[in-house]
DNA sequence: GTCGGCCATGTCAGCCACTGTCATCACGCA
DNA sequence: TGCGTGATGACAGTGGCTGACATGGCCGAC
């Protein structure tokens, strides 16, 4: 018999969320989400560097999606960066997990914390996808436009994914707002 | 006689740079910052809601002025919107407030809860953006890539005029980053 | 098989960010 | 002269987060 049971991460992650979702942030402490998990305050910090950090698992294998997609490019025009580096993304986001990113978008909405971390961790992707581009010999400034661009698209994209009357899947949501952005940029020009 | 000395909310921020830059954020207390600027922790939680809102000031005015440019803008174009909104900013970054800035930014730097406030700081400005490009008439997922681009292209130029070996005015380096943002993606189109 | 190290967890004490509440005291105004 | 107002102080309390040390199953070495 094991003196713990396994998955203490994932039973302190999903006590987090429901009571999240029952009293809000604020209105929860640390040592009843562990309590909750069978734990106790300081295993959960051991697990988590801070409170919020609980909702915003898998964030590194996550970059690593784009950064497989982006080796895929063809070639370096920024459109074909761009196009390459989302493709891989869709998978993150299964019908299946519609409803579960919603309640988690509704509790980061309720709490300006949360949205600060949520920015922190779309700025660090972007870095890492900065760094990538750069090792590719694109140069600094092209490098950082479009790796903001491939963020702005993603999360446009899955704000979009996540409204209440939205049903189309992610990748086509994404590849639709793909082409809205390219044809934006390409038509009236003077 | 008064009082109090006036300037409370001045001399926290000035006492608040000084100590960060001596000691590191996480080395200096409110409760001392407050006792170097003459007032007490209380009182620094009056004036700003946390300890690090202390070094992000005037974020109202600066988001007007983005909005009082958009209002120029001659037509609907994305590239108009984007280049009137950015139009009126440099005057907020005179080439004497350079230093200001770089001293701001190696400690916002160092410590990424800086950093998420700074990232939440632009996210309120696109929301800002988005809101005005919406009521202009501009459709939803537009207004989106606009604001974003807006973002963009402003942090770009930001971080390029507080480089070391910059010397440009802010204006022109925006101007300049605007140009080549606008090139990148009109040029090598299929 | 048992011994000893390893590692996840518990326990405890403490710092400090942040808040609610009430008191204080200069100033302006009637 | 008295009273309201507004900025500040004083003080106690909550809770996020950390460091240091203890505990007790597991597992490999011998």
């Amino acid at each position: 018999m094991a003196r713990w049971q396994s998955g203490a991460r994932e039973r302190l992650q999903a006590a987090a969320i429901d009571l999240f979702v029952e009293h809000g942030f604020g209105g929860v402490t640390v040592a009843e989400i562990a309590a909750a998990a069978g734990l106790t305050e300081r295993t959960f910090f051991r697990y988590f560097a801070d409170k919020r950090e609980v909702l915003f698992p898998g964030h590194d294998e996550f970059a690593q999606n784009f950064l497989h997609g982006l080796e895929k490019a063809p070639d370096d025009d920024p459109v074909s960066l761009i196009t390459a580096a989302l493709a891989g993304v869709a998978e993150f986001f299964p019908d299946e997990r519609r409803d579960w990113s919603r309640t988690r978008n509704t509790i980061l909405q309720a709490h300006p914390g949360f949205q600060e971390r949520e920015l922190l961790k779309m700025s660090s992707l972007t870095a890492t996808l900065i760094r990538a581009l750069r090792e590719r010999g694109i140069d600094p400034i092209a490098a950082a436009l479009v790796a903001e661009t491939v963020g702005t698209v993603f999360r446009t994209a899955f704000t979009a994914w996540i409204a209440e009357d939205e049903t189309r899947s992610f990748a086509e949501i994404q590849d639709d707002v793909l082409a809205r952005w390219h044809g934006l940029l390409t038509a009236r020009r003077s």
